[in-house]
Parts: structure tokens; C-alpha cells; sequence
DNA sequence: CGTTTTTCCGTAAACGTTTACGAGAACACA
DNA sequence: TGTGTTCTCGTAAACGTTTACGGAAAAACG
């Protein structure tokens, strides 16, 4: 069934050495020979067994990506990195490698799935997501020497992986400006509770520019709370129940604003009308959620794209003749105005 | 850094087939040299190199799922999967076996992909969705004797091998029951162009009701299109400039839904007040969509984790003690009931 | 024609496992 | 004590590659 680099020798009569040099494209291999070889492994059906050559030479010729769904009861899941997934594997596969989605359960943070994988050696290197201020995987893999990158920044491991993020902190900051230019005041933030370190830059950035418009920051109005629908939904009254309620709201997640929204509508107050709503992180849900959320987009697959590029960058068998380097790269949003706002 | 079996032999003084037999819990190994085996696999930190155990035992320990995006302009991506393999990658995980996600580009309809995760053999099985009427990748590995499930039927291959599909046709049916009760007579049917196999089974559920209902059956009331926001949008208007148009449109696919309804609303038609409309497969997007949208819901999570086991008990290496079986089954849509009908 | 270089290829080891086989020791039994 | 059985372990081959090494043949050179 299916041929080995031993048949292609034995139908060739020649050393399975030189069929090997020949298929790897070697030049102490006669071209007539070479020519032969590659046409017996196309009528033979050859193509190379991937655990043989991993075996030899150590390496998997895959990547990992460590997906890990959101905790929370949406039936559905993560529509966000579909996008970047195809942008890393169109990338990769350029370079032949290939894209190994390692899922784990919602909720646990995949600490020992990470583990096995670094230790069965099942990927030449692994990419993190959803990064944390203080990231356990990023220590371990730092400490292991295990090659990685990160879709997120964090505080951890002292910066020596690439790592791709988008500007929260930003997008923080012009959310605010553009609320306040349409004359709000009381503007309140909705974070998710968790570790995870884009909440905390896009609370800086709303801070930063909440002081820089001279409008003092009312710890009442900031408000963390599950990172889905049900905790924007029990988080967001919170805030309205504040002595001076806000006129605008600013959320850190999609499901969040929806469950927020929910909550509004129960109290009677309609976005876009009573209540101004901002999205930090624009999903197909705030466009066609009514109103059409206003809310900040990423370019999800030439991020994906690009993460690749500078992961293959830091591993040196795919190095350029410049040799490795460490890459941070922070990229912006692009703000979606709709109807919410 | 990485310990070989071969260390924990040296460590201990003992041979490495010893090692091996103690580590995979064979019988013939002393309880004593078996705990201290397994004692030094901890302190040594040793885990098996997978590279080296696919390659003897001619096993991965891996499914690849052959993730395939739509085609279409969506900035976003098909949510629709993730909980499908959550629950795939759950119960897959129970035994042992890694879920591998090969990701195709949009649109391409990954054969060349699959032949190579089947001729490297990066999987020892493969599970197909989308499948369509007469699919090539079935042939491909029915042909080439290669495990292998689908999420979804197919005409081809002879059904040897397991699948799980949802009730398209009485999804179908039942929408059409439902909108006649609600006193609708000329009801429209929207599906994807596509070859694939749920598009047929819906309209053959649709068809068969009408009949069953006394009414006759107009082919101006059947279009489809391309399966994206795109195609529901373009094609939409065709079914509405038939002689007599309809009062309700069902829509195969949610995407297509949101389409159409934008090309209903810029003929001033208001889904939910002026026209019924109804959607097979529910999504997120359903649900946020104003008016709501009335859908049948597939349990996807559990359907993963269904597939996995029908999978697994077609292995040979996994199979229970009743040896290998084929199964299909089909699994009901459940009728959420919105506004837009 | 002798010497050196180049071209091409075969040999064999190695990667880390698993496992068939056999052998020694201990034990049971008559 | 002799024979058979059971327990436990070591040996070595095998999986399919890649690659360092060396050598024969051919080519180049004087």
C-alpha cells in the first residue's frame, strides 16, 4: 500500500541513500538519476513517512496552536480565530509546515496539555493565545526552551518570543475620545475578571484618555465581570446603578456588550438611543446585532499571516541568512462606527 | 533535556525493553522493577517520543479533522465548528488521541490537503464535513483504504464507514408544517448551490411537505445561491419577483438568511411583520439578529463527541470487545422559535 | 601516462520506540 | 532428583528516514 524509500531503491536497483539524497534534493546526485528517482516515487504514489523523518530529524515539520475556547455557557463558540487561522496556515504551509489546532476543554487554562505536547516533542513549536498578565504557559515554555509566540502580550518571560498583539490600549483611548466628542461625560468600561491582558490595556488607555480630557475616572463606572454573555448581563446593571450613572458604555468583548445589552433593554434603555454602546473587539454578531454595535476591528488574517512570519523567523531552521530575531508587533483596530453609538 | 528510554535504563541499570514493558504495563515485568521504573519516569521527567512510537507501532495517535472555511467574503468565520470539536476533541482525548485541525484555505476543497495527511499519514483516521452529494474525498479514502467519518451523508462510498448527520429533511418538513399552520401557502425555499448533500435533503424535506399539504410545488420559489451573506443577498430578490411571491422563505443556512433579509429590507419588506422567514441550522447569529430568527438547532457538542466514539469503535485498535461496526445516525433539529416568522 | 580532483553512489549508523524470542532462575510437582 | 511451569528480564530486530563517511569511477590536469 504505501511505498517506502526502500521500494523506490529496489524498483531502481540503487542504494535507498541515493533515493533519499535525490528526493531531498541534494547535489552529489547524478540529474539522470535524480530524474528517475522522482518519476518512480510519482508512479509509485511515494511520499515520505512523516514519523520516520521526525524521528531522524527531530523535528515534526508542524506547529501547534493551543486553542482554547472561552469558559461560559454560549452554545456556540469562538467565531474570532477562524480568520487567523487561516491566515497562520496559509503562511506555514508556504514554508511546509503544518497547523496542528491542539483543543482543549472550555475553562481549564491548558497547562498540561501544553506540557504533553512540548514533552511527546508533537510540534516543533507552539503558539499561545489569549495570553494573561502573568502567563504560566509562557513561564514554562521559557524555562523548557521551547520555541513559541503569542497572539497577546504579557508580563511574563521576559520578552525573548515573538509576539503579536492588537492595541487595546488604543482603541481604549479612541473610544473614549470619540464618545466624549459626541459630548458624553459619564462613560463606564466593561472588562472580563480574568487575568487576561488586553482588559487591563484597554482599561489604560481608557483611563489615559478619560485624564486627558480632564474627566475624572469613576471607579463605579468600571466594572469586570465573566468574559461572556451572562457575565456582561449581571455586570452592567452595576454600573447603572451607580450615583451618577453613565451615559455611554464601552465594552471589552462582544459577548459581553450583548449580555450588557440584554440587561439594558430589561431596564428600558435602548443603545444608540439612551445609551451610547462601544465594542472593543468587533465580531459578526455586533453587525448584525440590533442596533449595529459600533466597535473596533482587527485584521484577523493577515495577523495570522504575519504571527507565522515571525514565528518561522525565531526558529532557526527557517531563519533567513539574517538569523533570528525577536519581534514584538502591536497592531492597531479600526474603528466600525454603527448604530449603537 | 528531553530523556529517552534509554536514559531511565541507564539510570536504573536495567535493559530498555525492560523499561518499555514496565512503562506500557505489560505482565511480564516484576512489581518492584515496575515501580521504580515508573518512579524514575517521573523524577526523570520522561515522556515518549512520539516520533519514535508512530513509527514502530505505524500509529499517531492522532485524528485529523479537515477543517474547510467558507468560501465567501465573511470577515469571520464558521462558529459553527468549535463546539463540535469540543466535544470531538473531548472524547477523543479519553482515549488517548490527539485531534490534529488541518485547516484548507476557503474555498479549495482540500483534496490535495487530505491526500497528503493520508500519504505522510500524520492521522491514523480523518473526519470529513461538508460533505456533498458525490464527494471525491470519500471515493479518495474509501479507495485508498483509509479510516475515516463524515460529519454529514454522502451518495458516495458505498456507506462503509461511519457518519452522523443532522435531519435536514425533516427540518424541512417541519418548517414547512409550521409556517402552513401559521396560514402561509406559498413558501419559498433558499439553499446553496453547492453540491452539498444537506441542501438536498432540505429541499426533499420541503417538497414532501408541500405535497403532503395539498400544495403544489413552484419552481420560482426555489433558488439557490451562493452560501454566503453574498448569495442569500442576490439570489433573495429572484424568488420575490415570481408571479406570485412568497409569504415565507425558508433559508438552509443562516448566512444566507442575513442576505436575504437585507435584500428584504431594501424592498421595504420586514421580516417577522411582512414576511415569515425560518432558517435550518441556528447560529449565534440567529439569535442577536433583529428580528430574532426563528431556527432548528443542532446539538453540536454532543455530536462531536458521538462522532469520536462511532469513529473509534470502527478502529480496529479500539474497537470493544463486539469488534468493529459501521453506524449512522441521524440526529434531530430542535425548533427554536423566534420573531421572524 | 601518472596524479589529482571531482562526481556519484553504496554502506551503515542513528533517531526512540515496541516486541518477538529465548534464556536463566525460581518454583511446583511427582 | 528430574521434569515441567511460571516469572522476569535481556537481546536484537524492526519501523522509515537522513546523513557522515569512504570508495570507485570518471574527469581534469600536468
Amino acid at each position: 500500500m504505501a511505498s517506502s524509500i526502500h521500494d523506490l531503491a529496489r524498483h531502481l536497483n540503487i542504494s535507498i541513500g541515493t533515493v533519499s539524497r535525490a528526493l531531498n534534493g541534494r547535489a552529489d546526485v547524478n540529474a539522470d538519476t535524480r530524474q528517475r528517482v522522482l518519476e518512480a516515487a510519482r508512479t509509485l504514489n511515494y511520499s515520505p513517512n512523516q514519523s520516520g523523518r521526525s524521528l531522524r530529524q527531530g523535528a515534526t515539520h508542524s506547529i501547534a496552536f493551543m486553542l482554547q475556547p472561552h469558559p461560559g455557557d454560549q452554545q456556540y463558540g469562538e467565531p474570532f480565530f477562524i480568520p487567523f487561522l487561516i491566515g497562520l496556515q496559509a503562511r506555514l504551509a508556504e514554508s511546509g509546515l503544518d497547523l496542528t489546532v491542539v483543543m482543549g476543554a472550555p475553562g481549564d487554562y491548558q497547562q498540561e496539555r501544553l506540557r504533553r505536547v512540548v514533552e511527546t516533542r508533537r510540534a516543533d513549536a507552539v503558539l499561545l493565545a489569549w495570553t494573561r498578565r502573568e502567563d504560566e504557559r509562557i513561564d514554562y515554555l521559557t524555562q523548557a526552551g521551547f520555541p513559541f509566540a503569542t497572539l497577546g502580550r504579557s508580563r511574563s518571560g521576559a520578552k525573548s518570543y515573538p509576539s503579536l498583539d492588537l492595541d487595546f490600549e488604543k482603541a481604549g483611548a479612541d473610544a473614549v475620545d470619540r464618545l466624549v466628542a459626541r459630548g458624553h461625560r459619564r462613560i463606564a468600561a466593561v472588562r472580563p475578571s480574568l487575568d487576561l491582558n488586553f482588559g487591563y490595556l484597554f482599561l489604560a488607555g481608557y483611563r489615559k484618555a478619560l485624564k486627558r480630557h480632564g474627566i475624572e475616572i469613576d471607579p463605579e463606572l468600571i466594572a469586570s465581570g465573566f468574559i461572556n454573555e451572562a457575565g456582561g448581563y449581571e455586570v452592567t446593571p452595576q454600573v447603572m446603578r451607580s450615583k451618577a450613572p453613565p451615559t455611554a458604555i464601552i465594552f471589552n468583548n462582544d459577548a459581553m456588550a450583548l449580555g450588557g445589552c440584554k440587561a439594558l433593554a430589561e431596564m428600558g434603555i435602548r443603545p444608540g438611543h439612551d445609551m451610547a454602546v462601544t465594542v472593543i473587539v468587533d465580531t459578526p454578531l455586533c453587525r448584525y446585532f440590533s442596533p449595529a454595535l459600533t466597535a473596533f476591528r482587527p485584521a484577523l488574517e493577515p495577523m495570522g499571516q504575519r504571527l507565522a512570519e515571525m514565528l518561522l523567523a525565531s526558529l532557526p531552521a527557517f531563519a533567513g541568512p539574517e538569523g533570528p530575531r525577536i519581534m514584538r508587533e502591536v497592531w492597531p483596530l479600526e474603528l466600525v462606527a454603527r448604530d449603537s453609538d
